[in-house]
DNA sequence: TCTGGGGTCCTAGGACCC
DNA sequence: TCTGGGGTCCTAGGACCC
């Protein structure tokens, strides 16, 4: 058995722990430069606010019905993260993170009554952490998914399932009818690896609920989808075919992106927010001890403007694997020149770093070019790490990343950030008597 | 005026090998 | 006239997830 622990409207729930005041107001949080609604309250929802909403398309609900739109603050969310992830791994022996606001719990040799402990789990974390969250328990993780899925909306959504399977859903007591009646009320759509493409297709076939999706048999399915589609359906059927994974395999790849605060023309500002996404980008590779072979470098316009398109690309690949900053910039700004065009608005730009290999694996040389010195700077990175890690982002960088004291168009916009009350000393919340 | 960021897996087809 | 069989690796594109 597996369960999963999901925190409700994840990053709404982590500001209204801390200002009160939201609760029970429709609230939004944006995405990096405030650009559209990635996290939405219960009463948001019931607004009309899709997943991803552009903000100034729901602007007006600001004025009209009170609606509150924050800037994503993701040190607060990542630290709250951490603790309900903590408290959530006392449901059972063996936890994954699956993503900051949901974890799978292997249930096994867990004796008692699971839905009181789920309860139990869930007023802890409630109480401890301020967040709300929902647990769904099945033989599978895609089943314990679903059970998630049932539990919030019982929770939100009166009418649909019964009202005893909000909050915690728990598909082993439930008799087949009853299961058979949840999965008859659920669209397709809502299966945990059936997205939107899947399921026009599946409806076309007139396969509309999750019932109609678990009565075909999974020969069939593979035929007319893929592998994955067969391994989800019979997920559904309770065979299980995911493992709980709970050491995560360190990544294949790591990137930093960001799109502009304003429209950017200068090859100067994109050399300063390249340098600052090649340095994150190392800084990132160093945490999980790899290197990289391969850095990747973009810039592009938006396609949403009526405006001269450009979107270019270079890879870069690097004379030997390295998590060196300074060697990662140089080469993200030698790509960088050479895919700039003048005359465009840009608005994104990128760097991904590819082919990674742990940091342990050492290749040898022979040395063709004496005049070449092979200077192993891992100390200088180790130091610039533990600066900025004590003293904050950004304390010490390369010089190319130009000054942060100067107005400049490729920061992002986040006018409604509230503070890292939990990460920052100067941010933290004061008791009044 | 204003539309996020960061990942993974699978498949088909081509190039190449013996 | 007749033109094999078996395999690997790489890439691009599509789909999915939060």
């Amino acid at each position: 058995m597996y369960a999963l622990v999901d925190g409700n409207n994840f990053y709404v729930s982590c500001e209204r722990a801390f200002r009160p005041s939201l609760v029970g107001r429709p609230v939004v949080v944006l995405s990096n430069n405030d650009g559209c609604a990635i996290a939405r309250s219960n009463e948001a929802k019931a607004l009309g606010i899709a997943m991803g909403a552009p903000w100034f398309k729901i602007q007006h609900l600001a004025e009209s019905s009170e609606l509150v739109a924050l800037s994503a603050n993701f040190a607060l969310y990542g630290d709250l993260s951490d603790r309900m992830m903590s408290l959530a791994a006392g449901l059972g022996p063996k936890q994954e993170i699956y993503s900051i606001d949901e974890s799978f719990i292997d249930l096994t040799g867990v004796r008692g009554n699971l839905v009181e402990r789920s309860f139990k789990i869930r007023s802890r974390i409630l109480q401890w952490v301020g967040i709300p969250c929902c647990i769904g328990i099945g033989p599978t993780k895609t089943l314990a998914k679903l059970a998630n899925h049932v539990a919030k909306t019982a929770e939100r959504k009166p009418g649909i399932y019964p009202e005893q399977l909000a909050q915690i859903c728990d598909f082993g007591s439930l008799s087949p009818d009853a299961f058979e009646l949840v999965l008859a009320a659920t669209p397709v759509q809502e299966v945990w690896g059936i997205g939107r493409r899947i399921a026009e297709q599946l409806n076309a076939g007139g396969v509309m609920t999750a019932l109609d999706l678990i009565r075909i048999d999974a020969a069939t399915i593979r035929a007319k989808f893929s592998v994955v589609v067969e391994r989800t359906v019979r997920e559904l059927q309770g065979t299980a075919c995911m493992d709980l994974d709970d050491a995560p395999a360190p990544k294949k790849e790591i990137a930093c992106t960001r799109s502009f605060g304003h429209p950017v023309t200068a090859l100067s500002d994109l050399n300063e927010a390249v340098t600052h996404f090649a340095s994150r980008a190392a800084e990132k590779l160093r945490k999980q001890g790899s290197t990289a072979q391969q850095l990747m470098c973009f810039i592009r316009t938006s396609p949403f403007r009526q405006d001269a398109q450009y979107s270019r690309s270079v890879c870069m690949p690097l004379r030997r694997p390295t998590a060196d900053t300074a060697t990662l910039v140089t080469a993200a700004l030698s790509g960088l020149k050479g895919i700039y065009r003048p005359g465009f608005n840009y608005a994104k730009a990128g760097v991904m770093l590819m082919d990674l290999q742990a940091d342990t694996v050492h290749q040898r040389e022979l040395a063709f070019d004496e005049q070449e010195e092979i200077r192993d700077r891992s100390p200088l990175m180790a130091t610039l790490d533990g600066l900025n890690q004590r003293f904050g982002r950004g304390t010490v960088l390369m010089a190319s990343a130009g000054l942060a004291g100067e107005r400049r168009a490729w920061v992002m916009k986040q006018e409604r950030r509230t503070p890292a009350y939990t990460t920052c000393w100067d941010d933290m919340a004061i008791a009044k008597a």
